[in-house]
Parts: structure tokens; C-alpha cells; sequence
DNA sequence: GTGCCGGACCCGACTTTGCCGCTC
DNA sequence: AGAGCGGCTTTGTCGGGTCCGGCA
């Protein structure tokens, strides 16, 4: 045989079975095999795997709990600007013309309405001009600042805490687990301090721990950007004017593409190039942590002004960023103010650092979309500096603590982009979620004010101009593009009756209110219990899919029979094509039933008139016994190795014969359950005689071997002695070793009727044991009577002292172990039950029998004085 | 520099009424 | 003998979301 082909054979077939032919093997030749990394592999590693389930699942995780952080921060400053003494300090400090300026904003003095905005208007432009140009100095750091995912990972990598990744590529069952650790670890060193947290967000961070901090830096004149927005605001409602905080939440994204420079093509080569390739490389490979051993990274913080380190987080960007960085005072803010103009009746925006009131737009940090009145955000070096500033949310807060999601006001292209990063259109929960978070912040209640502003923020979300690209148009909230609808979805009414809101590169955009959703007739009916109604012809026509074998024969059969024309198609109906399902009612206690003869129920509407559900289990069996007409009732199916099985839950009954079929089904459900107690109690009395009559025999062997035991040589001790019957228990001792009760040390489960069957005392039991009635097939001895203690050599009875009329022998022990085993294995059953198990007789004849299978239980049911019941 | 597009990969929705052997 | 119960099965297809690289 050739063994090459034998190889072959080998390799392919992987019957064990095969029977080999031994061949002479030529020794001359002899295989080489060199594997060598193919370029193909090498591709095949560039090119990169998108996030695993489990490490999105991180990042949202992520992004969620950020995001509440971070309102919680929000919600935490906004009560603190609250602080009496610190508006009070504020307005001291602020020009009194100033002050009077608001005063003289009265309708008393202004009738005109408008009149009074305009002077409203052009009074908090002083004010923010004052604040800004001859007040309060910002600061450029300390501000809050947008991080990637990756950038905060690689801090905390550099501080030693795991990465965010690695377990999750390690553990990828466990949802979020790294999240967990980083916790964890977070609990664990619960020593913190600001300089190690400066330097996992590579940020000198400002901290204010108390409205006094706020305090100090009023008084100072001098803080960060946020600083001094906070302290504006407190400014404006220490004069009197409904004022907001406003906060774009600055969360981290949970997007793998967020900031991370595209791919360059190799052209230059340098060290910091290289590093921050690695290191960009690194954060989604998850190997991260073993490259940072390798190279450590070498703070600069002793260094400092500025902790720009080597091998942080795209340290070339980000050094030329903090060098090139516009100046926070000319950039949009993560804070800013709102006050509420009583003359428009509406809110203003007012940054009181770039000293711009007024212009909603001025706020969206997006690079496309703002237009800032400065300096773009992108180095000189032609760098793109890490963007620092995401809208994605923007929240209100008002004085009384309550906030309002304002986004739409400020966000220029809220509908092409941020309301994707809200959730809206996709990912079904993350809208959910936002607006769970928003029902917590909100008022629980509406002002008159709330009206007009949502009416002001619809109509700017109506006003906003279309997208200007095709992604744009993707899950838009106004408008869609057709080749964006989904399978299910069409436009209706059809085109030339919906019309036209304009064209983009050709394509029709239609309103997104005029999409509707399809379903096919038993998808109406499954999922909602309706029907399509007579004469409906479906509005559009899909591919019939095929979920079951059943189904997927039927399509391939229809196939065959139509000729060959391909596809077998499915039509979908709009809801406005369907009705309720009205089932035929129960007439005369006759419950309709199906081609299956049971129900369906998937909806509660679909009960027949005239009907009733009992949704227990076993009810069908009553009802037949009774000899009702019922039908078990379809709610649902599973889905398995695609099979639907249906679930039933339960009979539909006609009304009339409810009261009887529960009656009765109650009073089986009684007796089945006494009559389960009764076995039960049974057995367990059983097991207790049981272990009483291997005590007894123990007991009866010590007796009658330990003087023979004594004159036995020590070498033949564990020899069986092959010359008796039953010599294979001579090392008796070894088997059974001396046993003790355990005590009662555990706490006693919740009441369940008492069986009582548990003797508290060896006295007791064997006191039960003398009423309870042995038959001869149990075993071969009787019990032990009432008076005397099973643990003296006096307690033996007389009938274990001799078994047919000489002593006792092994053999007889074996045989009577052996009915005795018997006798077990026919009661023996599955279920859990008390019984003493730490005898080590019973242990060994466990493993000696492997059919046996005596419940023993531990120990911690051996004396409770009551027994749990098996079923709830 | 930005956006589009296609490919790759992953995930979730969709599907909607068995069979057979053992035990009681 | 027959009802009832439980184990076995093996996991498909398609569309959509996300990410990435290449290209205009």
C-alpha cells in the first residue's frame, strides 16, 4: 500500500473501525512537512473581525452607565449652583446696573410683550459680556471632555486594571463580564486618588467636591469652562430668572470607529508613529495587556505641566491636539446656560464664555455642522485633533431639579444623526432605555411652559433641512429613501398618492410617516389575533420563508407544482387591511375547536364568546373524566430543530361548567397531593427501618467478632476468607465504621405539613420501630424492642443470635443483605428523600451496587423536625 | 476630508401542531 | 393495553447592523 495514499485514507476516513493491514514501509523516504505561514493567514489577521456580541455588549454597558453618571453629575451641580450663599456672593459681586436692568423688565413699566424679550434679550447679552470679557477667567483644561472607549481603556490599562476587552474575549458567555472586573477591581483598590484618575483620562481634572469648591472659584474668578457656566447660572437665578443648566452629556461611545484614525498608508516611519499604531492596534486585538508589559509606559507626569505620556492614547495626536487645541473659549461647550426670556415666552441660550446668546445652532460641536466663531478643531499640523466634544445629549435642568431632554433644540442635524445615536430607528432597547433615563429626570407633571417648548422643539425637528447624504436618510425620522424600507415595509399609499417631498441624487424621498408596516395573514393573527378582511389582496408580495420541515416541505412542493417559475411568494396586508378575530362561540357547552383539534389562544381576544380558560396543568385530564367538551388551548409555540410544538396551556371550557371542572380539579389536586404525602411518608418510614436494622446487624457483628478479632493475626485481617461463605466481609470494621447521628445544626426550611417521621432519639426510634410491622421478606431480623438501647451488646435480640439454630454467620448477613438489597432496588425510586446518609455501611454499598441508589440525603435533614415537601 | 459602497461577519427574527420508547 | 410523559433532535435561512477598506 502506498503509504501515502494510506495517509489519505487515514486522514479522511475517521472509522475507527477500519481493519489495517500491517505493510512494509520504505525507509528511504521519509515525509518532510514545513508549514510556513501563508500570506493568505497574514490577510487574513489584518483584516479585522468586527465586535464580538460580547464586546458591544461591554461598550454599551458602558455608554449606559456613563451616561447616568454623567447626568448625575449634571443633576448634582445644578442642585449645588442652588446654594443661597453662593448666589448671594455672586450677585454681590455682580455691577448693579446690571442688576437693575432685569428689575426694570416689568409689564408695568413694558406693556409691549415683545418689547419685553427684546430688552430681556439685550439685557442678558450685558450680563454674559460683562461675565466673559471682564469677570471670570476660563481656564483651558479642567473641562469635560469626550474619551473613546479605547482611550479610557488604554488608561486603565496603563494603571494596571485589565482591560475592558480581554475577558470578554476570554469569557464570551458571560455577558459584560469585564465590566464587571473593572468594578470589581475598582472596589478592590478602593484607593483611588485624583492623580491616578487624572492620569487614566489623561486629563487634569477639576475637581469640586462641595458648593464650596463652586464658592472658592466665584470668588477666585477663575475656573474651567464648565465652571464658569455653572456659576453663570447660579448668576441668573440669583436674579430672579428662570434659568437651566444646560449639560451635553459627553458619554463615552460605544462605536468601535469613533475618533480612530483611518488607516494611513505606510509612507512614513517614525518611532511615535509606531507606538501609536501599536497602540491604536492593540486596544480591539485584546492582547493589549501583554504589549504593555512589554513596553511599559513611561509616565511624564513628574514632568509636568501638561501629563502627556509615551505610548498613551495616540500620543502624537494628542500631544498636538493639547498644543493645538482651540482654546476652550472659542469651541462649544459641555455646559452653558438657558434662561427663560417672559416676554417670547421661551428659553435662550446663553454661553456665557464665548458670550453668545441666542444662537441654538452655535452649541452642535459636530465639525461639519457648527460653524463656531474661532478657530476650526483640527491641529495646524493638518493632524485632526480627537473630537472632544460629541452631542448626543443634551439635558436641561431646571432649579427644581428636573431636566428636560433638549437636544432637538440645539442639534443641526438632529434627525441624519443624533436621533441614531439616541436610538432611534434601531437597536430596539437603546431608545427604550433613553427614555426610561428621561422619565427619571422629568417633571412628573407639565408646566404650561413644557407645552410651548415641546411645540418649539416639533417644529425645529420638522424645520430641519434634509440630509445631505444617503446614510443620512437611513432610519431618518422625517424622511425615507425606498431603497431604505424594510422587507415588510412599503409605501402607502402608493407613490403617485404619496408625494413626492422632493428628490435626492434621483431618488424619490417620501415621508417617513407614510411607511407601513406589513404582515402576512397568520403573522396577524399569531401575533395580534386578527384577520385580514374578506377581499384584501395583499400589498406586497415576498418570498415565502420556511421556518419548520413542515413548512419548508410544503414550499419545495409548491415549487414542483408550479412549473418551475421559482419562488413561491407570500402576501402581506397592512393592519388597516385586518380585523379582530371573532372565534365561533361555545353553543351548547360545545367548545370550537381546529384541524387539530384543540384551540387557539394566542391572544386573550381570541377566547370564544361563551368560553372560559383554565390555564392548569392536568385539567384536561378532569374535564375529560367529567365528561365536559373542552379543547386544551394552543398560546404559543416553541421552536425546536425546526419544529414548532405547540404549547398548551390549559383547556377553554364553556362557561357553565367552570365552576364544576374546578371544583373537581382542586379536589384531585387535594388528593393527589395527600396521597403523595401518604407514599412518602411511607418510604421514609421504610428508609428509617432500614438504617435501624443495618445498625443492628453492625452492632450484632462487633459483638460477635471482636474476640475472634482479637486472636486473628493482624495479616489475615484483610484477607477474605475464601474457605466460609461470606468471607468478604471480614474486614466488617472497614466497612462498618462507627456511626453517629449528625446534630441538628441546620436552620428548619419553611412549614410544610409535618410528617413527624423522624425519631428524635434512638430510644424513640427504636420504640417505632417495635410498632411498626416488619415482614419476614424485609429483613431477617426483628426489630429491637422498645427497652433496651441498640448500642449495648444486651440489645441483640435473641432472633439475630442464632439464624437456623447456630450462630450467625456471614453468609447469613450477605444473603439478608442481599433481600434486603433487593427489596431496595424495587422500592428504590428517584426522588429526594430523608434519610440518614452518613453511615459509612450505606456509602460502601453505594459504590458496591451500582444499581443502588438509597436516597441519602445529607445530614442537614436527619433530625430537622420537619420535612420540606418535594413539589411547591 | 468626507461619504459611498461592497464585503465580511455577526446576530436576531422568522418559522407556527413529531416520533418513539418507557412507565404506570 | 393504552394513555401519558419525556427524551431526542442539531441549528436552518434571511435580513439587518456594524465595521472596515477602497474608492470617488
Amino acid at each position: 500500500m502506498d503509504p501515502i495514499n494510506n495517509s489519505t485514507l487515514s486522514s479522511d476516513d475517521s472509522d475507527d473501525e477500519l481493519d489495517w493491514e500491517e505493510v512494509e514501509v520504505p525507509r528511504a523516504e521519509h515525509l518532510e512537512i514545513t508549514l510556513q505561514p501563508k500570506a493568505t493567514s497574514t490577510k487574513a489577521s489584518t483584516k479585522r473581525k468586527g465586535l464580538s456580541h460580547t464586546e458591544r455588549l461591554t461598550r454599551i454597558h458602558c455608554h449606559k452607565i456613563h451616561t447616568i453618571c454623567l447626568i448625575a453629575n449634571g443633576w448634582i451641580r445644578n442642585h449645588w449652583i442652588n446654594d443661597e450663599l453662593l448666589q448671594a456672593r455672586l450677585l454681590s459681586l455682580t455691577p448693579l446696573p446690571l442688576q437693575n436692568s432685569f428689575a426694570m423688565i416689568h409689564k408695568s413699566r413694558v406693556p409691549d410683550a415683545a418689547r419685553r424679550g427684546y430688552l430681556f434679550e439685550a439685557s442678558i447679552t450685558r450680563l454674559a459680556e460683562w461675565w466673559s470679557e471682564s469677570f471670570f477667567e476660563v481656564t483651558p483644561e479642567g473641562h469635560l471632555r469626550n474619551r473613546t472607549f479605547e482611550d479610557v481603556q488604554l488608561g486603565l490599562e496603563a494603571q494596571g486594571f485589565r482591560s475592558l476587552a480581554e475577558p470578554a474575549a476570554k469569557k464570551p458567555a458571560a455577558p459584560a463580564p469585564a465590566f464587571l472586573e473593572l468594578i470589581q477591581s475598582l472596589h478592590q483598590s478602593p484607593t483611588i486618588d485624583n492623580e491616578t484618575l487624572q492620569d487614566i483620562l489623561d486629563d487634569d481634572g477639576e475637581f469640586i467636591r462641595t458648593p464650596k469648591s463652586l464658592m472658592k472659584h466665584a470668588l477666585m474668578r477663575k475656573g474651567s469652562r464648565d465652571l464658569s457656566a455653572q456659576l453663570f447660572t447660579a448668576l441668573c437665578r440669583s436674579l430672579g430668572i428662570p434659568t437651566r443648566l444646560v449639560v451635553s452629556i459627553q458619554s463615552v461611545p460605544w462605536q468601535a470607529n469613533i475618533n480612530k484614525p483611518k488607516a494611513k498608508p505606510r509612507t512614513k516611519k517614525g518611532k511615535g508613529k509606531a507606538i501609536e499604531s501599536q497602540a491604536s492596534s492593540q486596544s480591539l486585538n485584546g492582547d493589549l495587556k501583554e504589549q504593555a508589559k512589554s513596553n511599559p509606559i513611561i509616565k511624564l507626569r513628574k514632568q509636568k505641566p501638561k501629563g502627556n505620556r509615551l505610548g498613551g492614547p495616540s500620543p502624537a495626536a494628542s500631544s498636538s491636539a493639547r498644543n493645538h487645541i482651540p482654546s476652550p473659549s472659542v469651541t462649544p461647550p459641555v455646559f452653558w446656560t438657558e434662561v427663560f426670556s417672559r416676554g417670547d415666552g421661551r428659553w435662550l441660550a446663553v454661553d456665557p464664555v464665548r458670550c453668545i446668546v441666542n444662537k441654538r445652532k452655535a452649541f452642535d460641536p459636530s465639525p461639519g455642522a457648527s460653524a463656531p466663531p474661532g478657530p476650526s478643531s483640527f491641529g495646524s499640523l493638518g493632524t485632526p485633533a480627537p473630537q472632544k466634544n460629541r452631542m448626543a445629549y443634551v439635558l436641561a435642568f431646571e432649579e427644581d431639579g428636573y431636566a428636560r431632554d433638549v437636544t432637538r433644540r440645539y442639534a443641526r442635524e438632529y434627525g441624519a444623526k443624533v436621533s441614531k445615536v439616541q436610538g432611534q430607528g434601531r437597536g430596539k432597547g437603546r431608545l427604550e432605555w433613553w427614555n426610561r433615563v428621561l422619565s427619571i429626570v422629568h417633571r412628573p407633571y407639565r408646566l404650561h411652559r413644557d407645552d410651548i417648548e415641546d411645540e418649539e422643539l416639533d417644529a425645529n425637528e420638522m424645520k430641519e433641512a434634509m440630509p445631505t447624504t444617503i446614510s443620512g436618510f437611513k432610519d431618518h425620522p422625517l424622511y425615507v429613501l425606498t431603497r431604505h424600507l424594510h422587507q415588510n415595509q412599503i409605501i402607502y399609499p402608493e407613490p403617485p398618492d404619496t408625494p413626492e417631498l422632493g428628490k435626492f441624487r434621483g431618488e424619490p424621498v417620501y415621508p417617513r410617516s407614510a411607511v407601513v408596516d406589513l404582515k402576512s395573514s397568520e403573522n396577524w393573527l399569531r401575533s395580534e389575533g386578527r384577520v385580514v378582511k374578506a377581499g384584501c389582496q395583499p400589498l406586497k408580495m415576498v418570498k415565502a420563508r420556511s421556518g419548520t420541515v413542515n413548512k419548508l416541505r410544503e414550499i419545495e412542493t409548491l415549487k414542483t407544482a408550479g412549473a418551475g417559475n421559482g419562488e413561491v411568494m407570500q402576501g402581506l396586508y397592512a393592519r388597516g387591511q385586518t380585523e379582530m378575530y371573532v372565534p365561533p362561540p361555545v353553543i351548547d357547552g360545545i367548545v370550537p375547536k381546529n384541524n387539530f383539534g384543540n384551540i387557539d389562544l394566542y391572544v386573550p381576544s381570541m377566547l370564544p364568546r361563551g368560553g372560559v380558560h383554565v390555564p392548569f396543568k392536568g385539567v384536561a385530564k378532569i374535564a375529560r373524566q367529567l365528561g365536559l367538551d373542552y379543547a386544551e388551548a394552543v398560546t404559543r409555540f416553541d421552536f425546536k430543530n425546526r419544529r414548532a410544538l405547540p404549547v398548551i396551556e390549559g383547556v377553554v371550557i364553556a362557561v357553565e361548567n367552570e365552576d364544576v371542572l374546578l371544583e373537581a380539579y382542586w379536589e384531585a389536586e387535594k388528593e393527589a397531593e395527600e396521597k403523595a404525602h401518604k407514599q412518602r411518608e411511607e418510604r421514609v418510614v421504610k428508609r428509617w427501618k432500614r438504617l435501624i436494622q443495618a445498625l443492628q446487624i453492625r452492632q450484632r457483628l462487633q459483638n460477635q467478632y471482636q474476640n475472634t478479632h482479637d486472636e486473628m493475626p493482624p495479616a489475615d485481617h484483610h484477607q477474605p476468607d475464601t474457605d466460609q461463605a461470606g468471607g468478604f466481609l471480614v474486614g466488617a470494621d472497614d466497612v462498618v465504621q462507627p456511626f453517629h447521628l449528625p446534630r441538628n445544626f441546620h436552620p428548619v426550611l419553611p412549614s410544610y405539613p409535618p410528617l413527624n417521621l423522624v425519631p428524635k432519639s434512638m430510644k424513640e426510634l427504636a420504640a417505632r420501630m417495635d410498632t411498626t410491622s416488619v415482614t419476614a421478606d424485609d429483613v431477617s431480623e426483628s426489630p429491637l424492642p422498645p427497652e433496651t438501647e441498640a448500642t449495648t451488646d444486651q440489645a441483640m435480640p435473641k432472633s439475630t443470635r442464632t439464624h437456623n439454630g447456630k450462630a450467625l454467620k456471614l453468609g447469613a448477613t450477605r444473603s439478608s443483605a442481599r433481600v434486603s438489597r433487593q427489596k431496595r432496588k424495587k422500592d428504590n425510586d428517584s426522588e429526594d428523600e430523608s434519610m440518614a446518609s452518613d453511615s459509612p455501611l450505606l456509602k460502601k454499598r453505594r459504590t458496591k451496587g451500582s444499581d443502588e441508589s438509597m436516597p441519602v440525603p445529607s445530614s442537614s435533614r436527619v433530625l430537622r423536625p420537619r420535612l420540606p415537601r418535594r413539589e411547591a
